[in-house]
DNA sequence: AATGAATGAGATTTCATTCAT
DNA sequence: AATGAATGAAATCTCATTCAT
């Protein structure tokens, strides 16, 4: 009688996890959804209703968690800052050992990684005038630590040097993002090419220390 | 043959020939509003009604030009075309006696000059699934004409190449017009030189053909 | 051709006027249907949507005029202030020649003739914090022309019994109009006359200067 | 008979005596809230979701003692009633013996006493078309109760002009319940002293057994 | 019983578009 | 042609109430 609540195994076996810790679940679940849904259709164009509908849930749901449409917005921001922040942790780890070329590369595919299938980090970074702060501060935090990385890396690297370098690489890495998502995958794959190219190129010619009897 | 119309007594004639050109004018004035709210708003945000004010026209008669919303951006999407025709036709009738790195600057600062105060033309680019293809279209010519500029200057670029390099090059044109219209002018400043830098370390790095005597 | 817009006799013949001057009269139409709303319903109970329909309105036409329910309170509320300012007006102009049991009843059917069939403006003075200052306003306004009046016909009434009173006599005002729209009509007339009776010895009591040789 | 549920170990007993007379104080504790924010924000406006926060319940369990918003309001007025007759049985208990003035004065501060800090009861009593009657019998109840004290103070008052009385009566203490929550502390003091006298003069206008001699 | 998530009807509000004058 | 009021579908948001745990 009392043991029908003590099976915790039972209920781990399962993966699905039907109802219980519901709310942690399920503010993920809506998450997800307005993620997708932003990814597509974009901030403006993304409705609410959509939002519960994809995610199974009612409206009032939906507004139990995030009690608006900027609310919901803000929490995706949370979360890609937070992911942000463990993405360079990650890299600031082994920064010092990495060649120009990986650390291009890396931060190239830093944003790709943070939410694979969508591009709402994107478009919500996208600051407009008028707009909650959150969104810039999603774009200051990106820059800060693109920068934070470029001198972890090259510790001789002038701190405004790397501020200004920070703005290029972050457009690159969301340029990243948006050709993943094209849909010419023959032209994606040539363009993800050269985009990594450029990137590289970039940060070698200011980061690679001028070889010894080079001219 | 600009006196055609002046037919009438001169009272008539001054109250009217104002109006004469008016379509035409009219017209600029409206796309001029609507080019204006959408960089500021975006597409989905921006208000026929906000456009129709900002141009001291009444929804009425912006309606009569533009028989939508969809109708206006067409309408600008048409006149970014256009623009970018002219624009490269510009850089491709010198293109051949352009220095590479002349080339990446004129590349970077096509978009800008193109609506030099907002943002419309790559707020309208953002193809979405489901809009007209408009859109799609405008960066496609951008592209094409991208790649078209690069095989003119440099003649033995291999078209897919061309093509692969457009993606990243507009992109970078894109992120100029961004940089173009940051707040924090020191910083904006600082973030274009270092955009240019990677433009044209990118195209020398391919259009450049190998120094005689360097290896 | 130019006569047809002269004909300014002819709109005025039909006295309803269809459609000419419509900003004026739809505005005149919505406020009417706002106030019988919140008349019936309260502030809170009535929907802009039923406001709409009771004018025969669509719900846009009504929030082009009002952009919110409490834009249409406060116009509401603003004419109340209006008519009130004209009804003391009036009062004030023959205070000085009124008696004191005259004037008692004066005061009384103020509210009371300001929107004869609703309770709109008494709902709207029920002041609550929180709400605009508007409602505040109108409860102040009513006050201190209450004051000003009893002052213009008893001059030698200090300025703070006076404000003290009107505290007193607006609140007889509104029990007035509460009276007047109770459904027993029987039970009515008699609290009616009570409410004269008791107005009526409250300012007489203050008033009413001694009567030389009446101890 | 209050034993038999407490028939399991003393560490148990001890942990569920606290929740024996739960029930009745919980529903107090309901009732008070509820009070509470249908004073501050009126009937429409309060939620349950503030009255279970207020009462730091969840709002299942409010829905556990009280059906609905309505069975609240209906709990609450029952009681204002209880509260009503116990107040009118202790008038009645020495309204013989009371002054004309003392009498006007305990009428007055009757309804004050039901609930002193809130206004819950006058907003409740506020019969719209459409409710249930309780509120329109809690009227009933106060004007029934209020005539009838008349009568029993000053037996050779006629019954009906008795209940035209109790309408002005009414309101003269609800209008005490809204001075006395009036911010401006100064105002409400003077107001209070005026609404005292409007009141104490009316009573004694009627009630007062003509003096003899007096003429 | 206690908890608080789920539900969904309904309210407020916006705005593209049409239409009458 | 110019004006701006009219229309109504659709979006955002609220909250009383129910339900699962």
């Amino acid at each position: 009688m009392d043991s029908n609540k003590a099976s915790s195994t039972v209920r781990e076996r399962n993966a699905r996890t039907p109802k219980r810790t519901n709310g942690i679940r399920r503010v993920e679940v809506l998450l997800k959804a307005g993620e997708e849904v932003i990814s597509e259709k974009g901030y403006e164009s993304a409705t609410m209703a959509e939002i519960a509908a994809r995610s199974d849930t009612c409206i009032g749901s939906l507004y139990r968690f995030f009690p608006g449409k900027e609310a919901l917005a803000n929490a995706l921001i949370d979360r890609y800052r937070e992911n942000i922040d463990l993405a360079f942790d990650a890299i600031d780890a082994e920064a010092v050992s990495l060649s120009v070329q990986s650390l291009a590369d890396r931060l190239l595919e830093t944003l790709l990684l943070l939410n694979p299938k969508g591009s709402a980090s994107s478009r919500l970074m996208e600051a407009r005038p008028g707009w909650s702060n959150k969104r810039e501060e999603l774009r200051s935090v990106a820059l800060r630590r693109i920068a934070q990385t470029l001198r972890i890396h090259s510790p001789q690297l002038e701190e405004p040097l790397a501020r200004d370098m920070s703005y290029v690489l972050l457009h690159n890495m969301k340029t990243m993002k948006t050709f993943a998502i094209l849909s010419d995958r023959e032209r994606a794959s040539g363009a993800l090419r050269e985009l990594h190219r450029m990137n590289r190129l970039y940060l070698e010619s200011i980061l690679t220390p001028p070889q010894p009897g080079e001219n």
